[in-house]
DNA sequence: GAGGGACATGTCCCTAAGGACATGTGTCGA
DNA sequence: TCGACACATGTCCTTAGGGACATGTCCCTC
């Protein structure tokens, strides 16, 4: 039910269309909660259907934005301060790891290079959005403040596997029994 | 398809019963790919259908252990080496921490507050595993090898969220505009 | 010998998510 | 004026995952 929050959240900003969503979904969320528009308007229309938003106005081309309600407000509030957090992890690269020494030694070499430069990137991408924000560029609103939070986490998360993977290119190769 | 080989890989080690397979992920594959016991019996079942493994022997109590077959081996060896990673991250508590200017400033540093206790107990956790690990509890075989380097992900992964909620507490709540 | 508990394997149902496919609309430039 | 493209919203189908429920077995202890 995690989506269905999400999007209570970003409403709680302000007025925005299905569209809008998945587009804010793409850029900043996409790498820590994906959506996509299909789910978004799907949600939406129940969210509309019970009461925790309503549609703000009808624009060109069908557009429709919503509005958060008292109530969706009161859910989402609710979800963060009473609702246990669900802290699943489920991440590919890592269960991967657990089989590293299925590996030939430059298969894995490679392998470690190309996950350490893929986070490589995604932390300074991070580490842009972090400045810019310190910067000013998104204003000073509370709501770029959990933004800058939120933005922190990713920063230091793929930091974190980056130098994961390097440091995992220093390890001995197993002695591989053939 | 990431359980199928979750299970083909731990297989590799040697022939195991779906029961054992559930133990495994309950214990140190828990918090990094969870599975629960339904969805590991019925894909090892297709698995068999598959050829992908194949019952080794039959024991007390109904057990089935499986064994993975060459087609099976060669599967897990080609998913490793040819197939990309998927690098999802689906991160409930990030997702929150982008509501967190929705949240009452009390609440939000009680909510910091368990979050960093949860990391830091996991990562230390994955530290003791890691200690062990190094002190030789588990031997040396590659595998260990490998699982050396699952659990310093684990580690570093857990702390860098650790200090990233520690750091939150420090940010300057939000002036909030009631 | 009775009962509890770990061992062991499943079914069933519901929701979440991914991805292909479908469709319509304003705008702008060639 | 035609076409491309971003805007905008949806359906449909399949798979993955969570969780409740069901069942049977062996062993150990009281």
């Amino acid at each position: 039910m995690s989506l269905r929050h999400g999007l209570l959240g970003l409403l709680a900003e302000g007025p925005a269309s299905g569209y809008d969503l998945a587009r804010r979904f793409g850029e900043l969320l996409g790498s820590i909660w994906p959506a996509q528009h299909p789910k978004i308007y799907a949600e939406l229309n129940r969210l509309a259907a019970e009461g925790l938003v309503e549609v703000e106005s009808e624009g060109p081309r069908r557009r429709k934005a919503y509005r958060i309600t008292d109530a969706g407000l009161a859910e989402v509030k609710h979800w963060l301060s009473s609702v246990d957090v669900d802290h699943t992890m489920r991440l590919q690269p890592l269960l991967r790891s657990l089989f590293f020494w299925l590996m030939d030694a430059d298969d894995l070499q490679r392998h470690l290079a190309a996950e350490a430069q893929f986070y490589t990137e995604i932390a300074e991408q991070y580490r842009q959005y972090a400045v810019a924000k310190d910067r000013g560029d998104f204003g000073n609103s509370p709501q770029t403040q959990s933004m800058r939070v939120a933005i922190e986490a990713g920063v230091r998360i793929y930091s974190a596997l980056a130098d994961w993977a390097d440091w995992a290119q220093t390890m001995p190769p197993a002695a591989k029994p053939e």
